[in-house]
DNA sequence: CTCTGTGTTGAT
DNA sequence: TCAACACAGAGG
């Protein structure tokens, strides 16, 4: 860059601050030295501050200077220019941009700030939305709280994401009805079901209703499972009916549980081997269950993803 | 009236 | 693709 290219650059910059040196300079009662050395001076220490050792000013991309001081943001696309909006500090306009960037082209391209763990997130946040919503946010100014919203949202689900006993009303109907108003003093208030892993292992739950979370819930017997099965949230739980063609209505339940794939990818990259208990090796004695015609049910229960096998 | 954002140009 | 620049006209 030459030298004169650098005065020019600079001075358009300062000439914003002070409109009145532009016209001195345009009528040539001042020249382009003498500006700069103004501007240098301590007492303009806001305006020198934008200049680094260079004399370089600093600029932001896609950042472009407002006549009364303001600043505007725009992206290109296409030999198309797009108005980001106009911002009270350069900042705020070099933000807008990279947030247009990542959006219009990818994560990776060229932007004013640093990608942060937020700025991944950011990346998972815009994925919600389209092109035209993500640039109306922006301009609007609405952006940042729904950003917010997203990242309180995400918190939230990263919390309940512990195990937990809880079986949500979707799958109401899938298991057996569970009394409204549990009758005093019988033991056939209990709801117990049972279920077989694949493994063969019986295992009891009780169901029921819990006003509280106003859900239905796994209570005993659940938590001897989470820990036996060594289950992580994430994980996939299967229910499913294996009906018995020989003795009709006598078909038994199964219980079956996956990994998520960010453990088995997780896994394979710290070259953890599956221990004996991983439902993902089956030992040649002790075939798989197998169900012929199930239906596929996507639910979430326990506070994580299920894809639930239910036979009709 | 204020000030945004478009039209346009020239450079990279 | 980009920013500089001027200013029509959007918007209060």
């Amino acid at each position: 860059m030459c030298f004169e290219q650098n005065h020019n650059h600079l001075l358009s910059r300062l000439f914003r601050y002070q409109p009145e040196d532009q016209e001195a300079k345009r009528s040539g009662l001042i020249n382009t030295c003498e500006i700069m050395e103004k501007y240098m001076d301590s007492r303009y220490a806001n305006y020198a501050k934008e200049v680094d050792s260079y004399g370089y000013s600093q600029k932001y991309k896609g950042v472009v200077p407002q006549q009364n001081g303001n600043w505007g943001a725009q992206i290109y696309t296409n030999n198309q220019r797009i108005w980001l909006g106009t911002f009270k500090t350069e900042v705020d306009a070099a933000i807008a941009y990279d947030r247009a960037s990542m959006k219009l082209r990818s994560v990776d391209a060229p932007r004013n700030f640093q990608l942060t763990k937020s700025t991944v997130l950011e990346a998972s946040f815009q994925s919600h939305y389209t092109m035209e919503t993500i640039l109306a946010m922006i301009k609007d100014g609405s952006y940042q709280a729904k950003f917010d919203d997203y990242q309180r949202q995400k918190r939230k689900d990263d919390e309940k994401d512990d195990i937990n006993p809880s079986v949500e009303k979707a799958n109401y109907g899938y298991f057996p009805p569970v009394p409204d108003e549990p009758s005093h003093g019988f033991a056939n208030d209990e709801v117990n079901l049972s279920f077989y892993d694949t493994k063969r292992r019986l295992w009891k739950f009780r169901y029921c209703y819990w006003k509280s979370s106003q859900s239905f819930v796994f209570t005993r017997g659940w938590n001897q499972f989470v820990k036996d099965k060594k289950l992580m949230p994430k994980d996939k739980i299967t229910f499913y009916y294996q009906e018995n063609l020989e003795m009709p209505n006598m078909g038994f339940w199964v219980i079956d549980t996956c990994m998520s794939a960010s453990r088995i990818g997780a896994s394979l990259k710290l070259g953890v081997e599956d221990d004996e208990d991983s439902l993902t090796d089956h030992k040649r004695d002790e075939p798989m269950i197998q169900t012929s015609s199930a239906k596929t049910h996507g639910l979430k229960l326990f506070g994580v993803h299920i894809y639930s096998l239910i036979t009709r």
